[in-house]
DNA sequence: CGTGCCCTTGATCCCAATCAAGAAGGGTGG
DNA sequence: CCACCCTTCTTGATTGGGATCAAGGGCACG
């Protein structure tokens, strides 16, 4: 059910390239040509995981992380009634249980929404690493906080917009979540959901999902089908969607450039009419979603 | 605006009591006297932060880390239009701002929704202690964790919840999390939060929260006024809300009970009738939020 | 003793869920 | 090679949860 594939390949992908896992971590803390070696040696081997398969479970307490090579995955949680909340997904270059080297237990389930590559590296090599590297250790604690940020913004996402802003603020994410890794071209990328999973993970019903995607095209502004996105007008959809790619944390090492990455629409600042110094513990509390 | 206490009282409330602080970091590390000391040491000072004030906001690059001593506080963002959206509740014990420490920048606001008392450890002395003592940082880096699973459960209550299973979950969520800190009294619990503030953090308005509070007063479940939140049913109250504590990572210490915290209803397997080893990521995906 | 803030209530509207059912691949086995 | 089935995508009709609009009441505070 799954082939275990020689570590060899593991970090070069036949042309020399880092894998996106290492190219995530370099863009997460800029290791040294050294911390680079451990962490290739600190994985044991990679296997590929068919579609629709947990990688782990709710419960569960791995003795290994894993690391998506390929493929897309997911977060999700089954809740009483046995519906599925998709609570984030996975691209290339995410550790998918990372958590649980730290907390033990999974809170949560990871499955693969597409057949999957994995490498995994045990918990034990990965705590010698932690307590010898330090920067190898503050790329991991990023990566778990980079992860929470994604986590906040789909509650904002989820609670205040419509489902059309919804799936525009996803394509949108989605799209600066590959761009470091190398899997987003020019006018898109694949991405292989159905519209069930969108649905599942925005807190909508199929059928809706499948409206708001055609309004979204014929607004000109995407395009998915045949497991590709492509993006129409990136201006209007990072518009419609309020975007701001600043919660996917960029490379804390050029952090002065970090400012330039803010668009302007980002300043969301309370201004208020009395110059207040409050500037938003209390803010307008209008209701939720308004209509595209 | 803000008065500074001396530092002595920061960590023993005349009674000889750790704070909510030391008594969270304890309950997530298992730290040693020494420890505890040190992280005592790190802590400058303290101050009283009125209501609706931010502590720090969206862009910050604050130089210390902010922990809530007392009061109520939450994590925010404002939306372009204008509106809030609350994001999680800080309880004593919380750390503020810990991203920042690790990440630099703030993607989010904290302000106060009652009067709160900080306490303040610069970044310099807490970076100090974590590659000095490892239980202090695997403390920290469990709460960032601990952090990160609450919004996860956060995304799929308010994706998949109807409004009155959203405010029974949070109420919830609250009294856990204040039991270890020492706030929940037998019956409930202070929480100095207002309706709209309880909208702003469920994604609804104003007036559909008062209508389901009234819902949930008149079903037994619970009453809530005058800043206080009475549980009248626990029992109910989980049930509807589909609630497991499961989240709220108990003390990994004692790992061996963990299971003994997991109530029956929490095993959320999908029980295929084919008996198919695929557990879940594709579940079955019906609509979002039945109702009460 | 006004003036906000917060809570409350009623009426109406609308976004999105639900129900129902057909169409279009894609894989499998006879 | 085709019949069959399963998954995914579509489309139409209906329903409903919760937003919005509007306005009154209690209460604390300057």
């Amino acid at each position: 059910m799954t082939m275990v594939i020689k570590p060899a390949c593991v970090c070069d992908s036949g042309n020399g390239m880092p894998t996106p896992f290492l190219r995530k971590l370099e863009q997460l803390g800029g290791l040294s040509p050294e911390d680079r070696m451990a962490i290739r040696l600190a994985i044991s081997h990679q296997k590929v995981v068919p579609a629709h398969q947990d990688i782990v479970c709710y419960g569960d307490k791995p003795k290994a992380v894993s690391v998506l090579v390929n493929g897309l995955a997911c977060r999700y949680k089954i809740m009483p009634d046995g519906r599925r909340q998709i609570v984030s997904f996975q691209v290339p270059g995410d550790i998918c249980d990372l958590p649980s080297l730290v907390l033990g237990r999974m809170d949560h389930n990871v499955g693969t929404l597409a057949k999957c590559t994995i490498a995994l590296a045990s918990h034990g090599a990965l705590r010698e690493l932690i307590d010898t590297h330090p920067r190898i250790r503050d790329a991991l604690w990023r990566h778990s906080l980079a992860d929470a940020a994604i986590q906040r913004e789909w509650v904002s996402n989820i609670g205040r917009h419509s489902a059309y802003q919804r799936l525009a603020h996803l394509f949108c994410e989605i799209a600066f979540r590959l761009e470091p890794v190398g899997l987003k071209k020019a006018d898109g990328y694949e991405f292989f959901a159905t519209q069930a999973d969108l649905g599942d993970a925005l807190g909508l019903s199929v059928v809706h999902v499948n409206r708001v995607l055609q309004q979204l095209r014929s607004d000109g502004l995407i395009t998915f089908s045949a497991n590709t996105l492509a993006i129409r007008n990136w201006e209007r959809l990072q518009d419609v969607a309020g975007f701001s790619p600043a919660y996917l944390q960029p490379d804390p090492s050029k952090s002065g450039e970090y400012g330039a990455q803010l668009p302007l629409r980002d300043h969301y600042r309370i201004e208020r009419a009395n110059g207040s110094r409050e500037r938003g513990a209390r803010a307008r509390t209008i209701g939720p979603k308004p209509g595209p």
